[in-house]
DNA sequence: GCCGTTTTCGGCCCGACTGTTTTCAGTCG
């Protein structure tokens, strides 16, 4: 069991003492150990064996004990009996958005349901009217709730599958007969949510890499199995499908189910006119099949250049005449964005520094929360200025890399910022963010952002629709008109690489870079694991066809304090 | 349930917002 599944179970119990009406100080300390859990750097096996679990900060005697039982045995007793008082498809019903377990347990106990859909069927029967504290706002409400969950039920991040897809191909590997493997699908295209996990591997003996796949830890079930594809069901409810071909039809396969669909029709067309047939399984002409050896030669072989993945959308890659030299991870040469103990982070600042050297990174920014944001204990001014004394003895340290002052300030209602222009005059960057008031009118919204824009202390404007991937609908915001202000005073915009936030998203990072706005891929980091969330804006920036050129963070330190104005 | 101690209990972040009801409960961040 791994820090991120005993994170969940910690979660999940402390979801279950909510409908118990539990102490709410009792709840948030799961939750406290859950992050405790999460943002651990040591192994965990390790720790248990020790018995040093509770000289973590937010774990003690109780949950130590409840972590040692998980951690020996799989299971956990105290779990197990919470989740029998109450039926699992209530506790689903927290999903559903504005919904918590309070409204959950009432409608079960009062009304006996059960189940998302019963509570649907219920509400289009008017019948939660009844209850007290529920109107008819309330039932409205509850089900457009429904209906965006089940918009995205059965979707994952691309977070929480790239890991598990990584395992599996080291998995596969591990078998004697299998030659080439790898990701396919959405997945290796890096689209933000997948619906499942695609893998392709070449074999002499298909059916002994299916034995040795469905071996695979975490696999719960197979959903079927015939002579060149399998698919299981992980025990976290993700599909996985494994395709086996020969040696010399993987080019052709990967290609293929790699996709896109849209991408795939667009390359055969294209090879139709060139009087070719093109299918998973090789390039004809006539009977004739054009040998390649990889995906560079399958393009070739077309007239195309090589198109990365993350381009094949059909959103005009076979058009281009010279394929952009996207960024990579290498590209990166300091990140923006970064929080610490100060406010809501879980580490301090040096740690969180030493975290990103040695990542190679160059450069930090420190962007702790604002005092607007007083749930994440956000800086005011005196906070503020003690903090910067604190960056300037730091950097003393190193030669070779320095820590930016900054501060994710929140861009208030009136879009006024949330400090005073005195203390924001003095640091080297400021990341203008909305954290409140998300249920304006699109023009309301749109002005509040673009006068933040306008503000001279204002420099990058973060996560800039609000979404949160899989829960939550961004706030309206006409973005033609905030990247058109961008434009104007020269600002810049984040690409969000926290994974449930990727935000722009790569649809409009695209529109950015057209218009000539530059972007700044930032890891919203709140730990030191959180600053490898780079991979994914990394990712997502290839998407949108970002060049070195297009981003901020891939300039060395003096080109971007002299764009930042310092 | 954790933590610190004025150490075996009492404090732990709390304001904004919504939809309800008319003073509050639930949800969210």
């Amino acid at each position: 069991m791994n820090t991120g599944q005993i994170a969940q179970i910690l979660d999940a119990i402390a979801l279950l003492l909510e409908f118990k009406d539990e102490n709410p100080f009792k709840i948030r300390a799961y939750q406290n150990a859950a992050r405790a859990i999460e943002s651990l750097t040591s192994d965990i096996s390790t720790l248990v064996a020790e018995k040093k679990l509770s000289e973590i900060p937010g774990i003690g005697k109780a949950i130590e004990e409840k972590i040692t039982q998980l951690v020996m045995t799989g299971k956990l007793d105290y779990y197990e009996e919470l989740r029998k008082e109450i039926p699992e498809g209530v506790v689903a019903m927290c999903e559903i958005p504005s919904f918590g377990p309070k409204k959950a347990r009432l409608v079960w106990k009062e009304l006996g349901i059960t189940t998302i859909e019963a509570l649907r069927k219920a509400c289009l029967e008017d019948k939660l009217s009844s209850l007290k504290g529920f109107g008819e706002k309330t039932q409205k409400k509850i089900l457009q709730g429904i209906e965006f969950h089940q918009q995205h039920a059965g979707q994952y991040l691309l977070s929480d599958a790239m890991p598990v897809a990584r395992r599996l191909l080291a998995h596969l590997k591990e078998c004697g007969t299998v030659h080439r493997v790898s990701i396919a699908g959405s997945l290796r295209r890096w689209k933000e949510t997948v619906k499942d996990i695609d893998l392709l591997a070449s074999a002499t003996d298909a059916a002994q890499v299916m034995d040795h796949f469905v071996k695979a830890e975490g696999v719960s079930e197979i959903i079927g199995r015939g002579d060149t594809k399998t698919s299981v069901r992980l025990a976290s409810g993700m599909q996985v499908d494994l395709r086996v071909v020969t040696e010399a039809q993987f080019p052709y396969a990967l290609a293929y189910f790699t996709g896109s669909k849209e991408h795939n029709v667009a390359v055969r067309q294209a090879a139709q006119k060139k009087g070719l047939k093109v299918n998973e399984y090789g390039i004809f002409d006539g009977s004739k099949l054009i040998e390649c050896k990889d995906e560079a030669a399958f393009y070739q072989a077309l007239g195309f250049p090589y198109i990365p993945p993350e381009m094949r959308e059909n959103t005009g890659e076979l058009d281009y005449n010279a394929i952009p030299q996207l960024l990579d991870f290498q590209s990166l040469k300091g990140v923006f964005h970064t929080h610490s103990t100060w406010s809501d982070g879980t580490a301090g600042i040096e740690a969180m520094a030493e975290k990103a050297r040695s990542m190679g990174l160059r450069y930090m920014g420190l962007s702790d929360h604002s005092k607007a944001a007083s749930y994440a204990n956000g800086l005011d001014e005196t906070r503020l200025t003690l903090q910067m004394k604190e960056i300037d003895k730091l950097n003393k340290k190193w030669k070779d890399f320095r820590i930016l002052k900054g501060l994710e300030c929140d861009i208030l209602p009136n879009g006024d910022l949330d400090l005073t222009p005195e203390i924001l005059g003095k640091l080297e960057f400021v990341i203008g963010s909305v954290h409140s008031r998300f249920d304006m009118s699109e023009k309301e919204m749109t002005d509040r952002v673009c006068k933040a824009i306008a503000n001279e202390h204002f420099d990058i404007l973060g996560h800039a629709t609000g979404r949160l991937l899989l829960s939550r609908e961004g706030y309206k915001l006409d973005l033609g008109r905030v990247l058109e202000t961008a434009r104007k005073h020269r600002k810049i915009v984040e690409l969000n690489a926290y994974p449930n936030r990727l935000d722009l998203d790569w649809i409009h990072c695209r529109r950015a870079k057209e218009l000539g706005v530059m972007l700044s891929i930032n890891p919203d980091a709140h730990s030191t694991a959180d600053l490898e969330n780079i991979e994914y804006g990394v990712a997502t920036a290839r998407r949108a066809w970002l060049e070195k050129k297009d981003v901020l963070n891939t300039r060395d330190l003096n080109e971007v304090l002299e764009i930042l104005d310092v």
